[in-house]
DNA sequence: GATGAATGAGTCTTCATTCAT
DNA sequence: AATGAATGAAGACTCATTCAT
């Protein structure tokens, strides 16, 4: 009765690491399989196929981040201490799961995979604060698109540049202060 | 300078196009070499295997666009001006060649490919600038690697935004000024 | 008499149905356990495999069919009386269940599931139908397996020739007597 | 350079040989690479996948067959000969080459892999002589489909009848004029 | 009677690569 | 320079079947 799923979550964890390590298209079914101690047709009494596999474990993980960092800010009054608090937030979940953080980081660029219309959270919560925080006059008005580009892109490539250049251990949550406000003071605008 | 090796340019495009519509993954050499109009083991006599043709054009590509890019700072003495003539730069490049631009985003996330030690050319001339500046007091100290992935985010997740959300049409040119302002408002901190 | 087995005979449909309409190799196991609505596992308890399930189903309706002919012939006297009878049977057979008719034809072709040295029982009917109408000098001497062969053919091509190319709507029924007569008129010899 | 299409038709005759023993679904592209000494990957270069492999080979001898068929009858004036001669002719083929008649008997079975509003050859050549016939007074006025059927089914299912039930020594042709006759007496209609 | 999970052998197919010509 | 044929390894996926529950 217990062992019931847990299965599928070894597989999810298996995935989420080999993808991390190597990519998806750098990984097989049969590499899955074996690191979770199962046939490969074993995979498929839980998921579809292999894309369906990916793309599961990904909303399923994705959206509770993307929730997580909606509980983290939404208490801040400020558009700046919301910034800070996901930045933060988005630092220590780098340092705590960094092959879930970054299973994220590739899966979001296998388009192929999302379905038609798909709209990826984050950007969309971050657009939906940066037009807020436009209302209030917060911010000046800017490209609300752009802006979120930006902001996205501040975390996410120091996040890359920590994967590929920076030593397995070395952590990103001293860096998150500096992360927010930089991306603080592109939103401000001047 | 006439390059008589006329095929081995049509491989080029041809990889260029289909990696950058597809990704590395997504290709195989035959789709190459359908696409040239020859057989793939003609491939073969221009480069010494699959891993190497991508390589090969991408150095190439991403050489020959760093040095454009020095070549566009070079003449502005402020760090302020050679930020923005860089970025404007990298816009109208993404403009005028948007496949090349994907390209060169995507073969940089294929760490597998690069020899031991590769040291990409733009983060190391971006790194050696903020320094210079730094020395020259234009801008106040700050953890140097750090803001190069900064200011590297801005344009490449802008970038992004616009290949995966964005009719193909659409330009990046006008957000140049927008980018160049937020790289500076980064590094010039406060 | 009310068979208990109820999901039994569920699988016969479903199995029919398929076969029917894909061909034996072209349904699995799990194909038919989802039409019924049970678990793969499930079908194993009510036959042992997958060759048997189709052999016992074949046989099982076969041999009804077969009976059912052997009634319908008996009370005619003459051999032509006997051909009309069980040729309108036929086609009132075809256009009742046309399923379980097609699955019958195709099953009959699986060599490989038939028992060592097993006889149809239709073919082996109509041979010693036309046997006994020669020593009554009915119909003159003549090569019986050859006859039955091509009575037969008459019969199932026709059927054949209604399954793939006319409008499942489209009966057989109006076709028994021109069938009929034709079988009479080959074994008649003129 | 005479080597060209060797492997082509050595692919060709074993998958005619094992699909005339085992039916297309009894076979894998390895049993017919293994029959011919070669990868299964090499089959790939002659045909795009398995469908085509047996499609291709199907409409490639029927038809061939056909053809023959049509010069078979086309000298003889009445339906009478015509009918005899290819009866006749389909007998010495069966004799000669029964693997292949096999072949040709079963793909015709496989309905997927016709493409939509696929006319057999040799069908529509019978009922058009049939036609022709009726309109010359040479035979009564018939259905002309069922006619064809018929005429079909008494050669086919003899020839299947020696297929399963008979040494495979045992010969079609003395039963040419048998079959024929028969043929004959159906549209002739009495 | 039935399920859910699993297996191992097998399916077709694609891939990068080689080589004689 | 380039081709056509071939290979061997690997790919994703399916199948009939089993078994503990």
């Amino acid at each position: 009765m217990i062992r019931s799923n847990n299965t599928r979550e070894k597989i999810e964890r298996a995935a989420i690491r080999l993808i991390a390590a190597r990519g998806m298209d750098g990984i097989s079914m049969r590499d899955i399989a074996g690191e979770v101690g199962v046939t490969e047709a074993a995979l498929y009494r839980h998921f579809t196929n292999k894309d369906a596999l990916v793309w599961d474990i990904f909303t399923l993980y994705y959206d509770a981040f993307a929730a997580k960092l909606a509980a983290v800010h939404e208490p801040h009054p400020t558009l700046r201490a919301k910034l800070a608090a996901m930045v933060a937030a988005c630092c220590a979940f780098f340092d705590k799961d960094r092959d879930l953080f970054t299973f994220l980081l590739l899966a979001q660029h296998i388009q192929r995979l999302a379905p038609k219309g798909y709209q990826a959270a984050l950007p969309k919560m971050l657009r939906e604060l940066l037009a807020t925080a436009i209302k209030r006059a917060e911010i000046p008005k800017q490209d609300v698109e752009i802006s979120t580009a930006m902001v996205m892109g501040i975390v996410l490539q120091t996040a890359l540049y920590h994967l590929y250049q920076k030593p397995r251990s070395t952590k990103l949550q001293p860096q998150a202060t500096t992360l927010s406000d930089a991306c603080w003071r592109i939103v401000k605008q001047k």
